[in-house]
DNA sequence: CAATACCTACCAACTGATAGGTAGATGCAG
DNA sequence: CTGCATCTACCTATCAGTTGGTAGGTATTG
């Protein structure tokens, strides 16, 4: 693994536990061994930093998107749920996306940019699956499928209870069933 | 208004802007007009001015709910997204909660336990709601509208769009219908 | 030789928090 | 009614620690 992808995988685990504000440059160099200096030959600006963390992050969930067969209707919103559900750790870590959502109105345009791209290919992986499957409202219910998973997951966090989460991921799934 | 009123309303519209730990003694100072030192007498830390303020938000809230006609389903449930509606001004500021909620894990244990109790309160409203008018999967179905409701406010404002918002609003309220 | 990937040293700005002072209102004993 | 004490709500000044970011040096590699 290279020093960058040592720094960002740092940077994920901080801004996904305390927030993209949160975290500092000094705290990733102690992470990867480095000095803070040395974290700017990477990413010269912060806003660089959280730009480049979110376009990574997208990446690697569209990689296991894409792994996802869509065959069985049900079966792929397990799946895709169980994404979601990997990303919750109770007291350690959300989704980076929902962090960054959040902190949105206060973040600088082009991570917000990349913020926005994570939730649209995520609303349409899942409208093709429905429309595929004769899903009636595909685009609406592709959206509260993302948005409740990403709110349940919050919920949970906040309540330390996963069984939130859960209900909230059973419930949107049912909603699909119709 | 008093003056810790006053840095309660200045503390709430920064916090829902930027974040909890972008707010600052400081600028809520010259929000209101006074030195920071003075904001200390009124709230002496910042766990404190995090408790405070989400207590009175929940507690705003729920005079407002309070307010809602239960009598019919859909006309109470058009009320309850409409507070959430609201609280949702593109660019501005998203729901006090939402953002807490994101932050949690870096968050103090006393800002956490409100902001958990804010999400049981609401929980807690619509199941009765629903159970009154007989809706199956009560309780899993209003973990899901205010999972729902709250990731959509945060899909909504890193898009700057409120369709998005609007729709899932509409999804996840078609879910009860079933 | 020059690019890469680090380093030391530093900066101004900002952070939450504290110590200690003060003007004005309130309370209450003589 | 007077006079002293206390309380409220601010103030100035300061603290140590942290922040993002920069300038300029150095060792290793192709």
């Amino acid at each position: 693994m290279t020093m960058k992808e040592k720094i960002l995988e740092a940077a994920e685990k901080r801004v996904r536990g305390v927030g993209f504000a949160e975290m500092s440059f000094r705290d990733l160099a102690r992470d990867v061994g480095i000095k803070s200096a040395s974290v700017h030959y990477h990413f010269p600006t912060k806003p660089d930093l959280g730009e480049a963390l979110v376009t990574r992050y997208a990446e690697q969930f569209k990689e296991e998107l894409d792994r996802i067969d869509q065959i069985e209707l049900r079966a792929a919103l397990d799946a895709f749920v169980g994404l979601y559900s990997k990303a919750l750790v109770l007291g350690e870590s959300i989704c980076l996306c929902a962090v960054m959502g959040a902190e949105a109105i206060g973040l600088p345009e082009n991570v917000n940019a990349r913020t926005k791209a994570f939730f649209e290919m995520n609303k349409a992986w899942l409208e093709t699956l429905l429309t595929e499957h004769g899903v009636e409202h595909a685009a609406e219910t592709a959206n509260l499928i993302v948005a409740a998973l990403e709110g349940g997951m919050i919920v949970a966090s906040t309540s330390k209870n996963r069984a939130i989460f859960e209900q909230v991921a059973e419930a949107a799934i049912r909603c699909v069933a119709n």
